[in-house]
DNA sequence: TGTGTGCGCATTTTT
DNA sequence: TGCGCACACA
């Protein structure tokens, strides 16, 4: 059967590959760990073996299962797909974990236990869940914090864990286990599912269903998987229970750019797909397609300091191109200025704007960025912003649409009054009662409740109910939605939410777009599709100018590439973080250097890194010194002026390396509970001390340990005092 | 019911 | 320092 690329577009295909790209695109082993390096052609490697299985007849696309993290990656490689394998791919399995994952719930929505039209809460539905529940229960949200809650309960399903099996530690933790219990037992009343839920549910199905299982494990013969360093533990559960003992796992991954390990990803999952996924062969992709030899010099060095690695070296047939510069600022103002001075230089020598970012490790680093961008007049987008589903008005478009669909509890409560139709916390509480007295729900309620007033909001939920059941479209149940409740009426009217009403309109347009592009053809009404599409793939942020110049956090540009790249606020307690210094595990800063890695092979041809001599932090001046990141880069790929920046001592810590602690690969070494057990911690970097005679003063570099602990403190007017830890009257105010 | 005020908080966040 | 949220008020 011919399903696949012609076999001479495939063979130009591979002639496109190096010897090493090829190997992984053709191997005929067992599973395969691609080590694949920043800018090594991952992306073409995956989707060439998926091209390469079908051409060559390995198998059908109904047997292949691609996964990815963003549904971006997985628009793109279906994208590049659709130029490589002429003859369509229909059939293949290509999404997100939670979109993959999502589809099976559906599908198999009885055999696991969950309502076939239950509701996807992102993380916003679920934390509003969250505090309706702890309010129900009348649990102090001071002491119970929602958030803290919402990461209890995801941690401990991204862990596999439901509440029953959660372990008890501690008092707190019974009391936020029995919270998980109430959560779920909610969710499963009002037929809800939080995004890790898809992951868990699907896991249990095929946990205790071994006829399923082994449907699936059968029918995925080839599984590949982009970014496997990310995986956390319940996706990698996911993937094992996928293993019919001969399908192929083909990974791919880079445990350098591993920065999501704080969310639970585990790039551990990498040495443990080998062993337990039949993988005895890495292929290592080293040869970067995209940078100068300075920028992978230097990020090679930098990123040689971590330990914790497998190991690779990137490499390059350019030659080394621009030396990496390094400009050092007196303050966070003049490092904005710096920065936005120079991308106006680049702009007028016809760099194209678009080719320009300028990175960043905390989102508020933007805000003086931005106030440059805009002094300057240069054209900026940031990136970062409340996307299209998420926006509060979309929000409201969506909760009708949920009301139509079924009994969503939140959703009622979110536009019961919104356009404001006089039905206040009062009217909801006579409203709540009345279900109480009932026996019943919400919803009963609304058609037994004596107020007029939600009797004609009962009424206008009945006429968009008709209208679905009379099988109207999607499109026009969505301008039902926004037209019907008064919603865009309501933005139209104040002239300051034109924006808004735009966005409204522009929700009825997403829905006739699906309408006709629905391609996923389950059993699942288009309105229910459309719904938790909305949820799952929220969509861009924001349309701002089309050529402009990139400002975003270093996470969000993983996997991005630029021309230029400046990376700001490279400070010691900033980047690296001060969480990171402070903590006693070097995995955090050795997640910061990872970080550091991404920053730095974002760029292609030219690098500056940036850093100042002071920032406002909270309110507050900090003095911070530079990173030791700018350290550990090698001098030979630096401009000269950076290596004299460096050396200048301005509070200066140039080559003095921070004590490096014993590495030790304790998992989860025990949190100390009192700052005296460790008196190392007493100072770092960053922190804040009170001295009696000097006054305030801001800690910039410590040397030696335990009782030759010696701290440099730097003092607004006194300038720089080195102490003796142990003798000083040194105490730490913040830090 | 909408508006104001003040408190508390403040890495990163693919789904 | 700046904001987002919760609560108090008119």
């Amino acid at each position: 059967m011919i399903n696949s690329a012609a076999p001479y577009l495939m063979d130009s295909f591979l002639n496109l590959l190096n010897p090493h790209q090829r190997e992984a695109v053709c191997h005929n082993g067992e599973g395969l760990l691609v080590l694949a390096g920043a800018g090594t052609g991952k992306t073409r490697v995956l989707t060439s073996r998926i091209a390469w299985l079908l051409s060559e007849g390995h198998c059908q696309s109904r047997d292949i299962m691609a996964v990815t993290f963003t549904n971006k990656a997985a628009k793109e490689m279906r994208e590049r797909l659709e130029v490589m394998v002429a003859f369509g791919f229909s059939g293949l399995t290509l999404g997100t974990f939670h979109g993959i994952c999502h589809r099976l719930l559906r599908r198999h929505a009885v055999a696991a236990g969950v309502d076939k039209n239950f509701q996807i809460m992102d993380s916003s539905d679920q934390l509003t869940f969250i505090r309706r529940l702890l309010r129900e229960k009348q649990v102090d949200e001071k002491e119970f914090p929602p958030t803290e809650c919402r990461s209890y309960i995801n941690a401990a399903k991204e862990n596999g864990v439901r509440a029953a099996a959660a372990p008890v530690p501690h008092k707190r933790a019974a009391a936020m286990r029995e919270l998980y219990s109430w959560y779920e037992e909610s969710c499963r009343r009002e037929h809800k599912a939080d995004f890790a839920e898809l992951l868990l549910a699907v896991v249990e199905l095929l946990r205790k269903d071994a006829d399923l299982r082994t449907h699936y494990a059968r029918r995925f013969l080839h599984i590949l998987v982009d970014e496997f360093q990310d995986t956390n533990a319940l996706q990698y559960e996911w993937l094992k229970l996928l293993d019919s003992g001969d399908n192929h796992f083909f990974a791919v991954g880079d445990d350098d750019q591993s920065i999501y390990a704080f969310r639970g990803a585990d790039p551990g999952n990498m040495l443990r797909f080998q062993e337990e996924l039949r993988s005895n062969t890495i292929v290592r992709l080293e040869q970067n397609y995209r940078s100068t030899g300075n920028i992978l010099h230097a990020a090679n060095r930098l990123i040689a300091t971590n330990h914790n690695r497998i190991g690779k070296n990137l490499k390059t047939d350019q030659g080394g191109g621009a030396p990496i510069n390094i400009i050092r600022a007196t303050k966070d103002i003049e490092e904005a200025a710096n920065i936005v001075i120079a991308t106006k230089q680049l702009l007028e020598t016809n760099m194209v704007a678009d080719e320009v970012a300028v990175l960043y490790r905390t989102n508020a680093q933007s805000r003086l960025l931005e106030q440059a961008m805009i002094e300057y007049a240069i054209p900026y987008r940031i990136y970062g912003g409340t996307r299209f589903y998420e926006r509060l008005e979309v929000k409201h478009a969506l909760a009708y649409l949920r009301l139509i669909a079924g009994d969503d509890r939140d959703a009622l409560i979110r536009v019961i009054n919104m356009p404001p139709r006089g039905i206040g916390t009062r009217a909801i509480e006579k409203l709540q009662e009345t279900a109480t007295q009932m026996g019943s729900n919400l919803f009963a309620a609304l058609e037994a409740v004596q107020i007029p007033k939600i009797g004609q909001f009962a009424a206008l939920l009945r006429k968009i109910r008709a209208l679905y059941a009379s099988g109207a479209d999607l499109p026009t149940l969505a301008r039902a939605a926004i037209e019907q409740s008064g919603l865009l009426e309501h933005y139209s009217a104040k002239t300051e939410d034109t924006e808004r009403a735009e966005n409204l309109r522009e929700f009825v347009n997403g829905a006739v777009l699906f309408q006709t592009s629905e391609t996923d053809n389950e059993d699942n009404s288009p309105l229910l599709q459309f719904i938790a599409n909305a949820v799952l793939e929220s969509g861009e942020a924001q349309g701002a100018p089309s050529n402009a110049v990139n400002l975003m956090t270093i996470h969000a540009a993983k996997g991005l590439e630029f021309m230029h790249v400046f990376v700001a606020g490279l400070e010691e307690g900033l980047f690296p973080t001060s969480q990171s210094l402070n903590s006693i595990n070097t995995a955090a800063i050795e997640e910061e250097r990872r970080l550091m890695y991404v920053a730095l092979t974002r760029a292609r041809r030219e690098l500056s890194l940036h850093y100042a001599g002071s920032r406002q932090v909270y309110g507050e001046t900090k003095y911070l010194p530079p990173s030791r990141f700018l350290n550990e880069l090698p001098a030979d790929c630096l401009s000269t002026d950076a290596v004299d920046t460096l050396a200048t001592p301005v509070p200066s810590i140039t080559s003095v390396p921070q004590p490096s602690f014993q590495r030790t690969r304790l998992p989860r070494p025990p949190m100390p509970t009192d700052e005296d057990n460790i008196p190392d911690m007493r100072y770092r970097a960053g922190d804040t001390v009170l001295h009696p005679r000097y006054g305030k003063g801001v800690v910039i570099r410590r040397q030696g340990n335990g009782d030759d602990l010696q701290v440099q403190v730097t003092f607004k007017k006194l300038g720089i005092k080195t102490f003796k830890a142990a003798l000083a009257p040194l105490k730490k105010i913040s830090g």
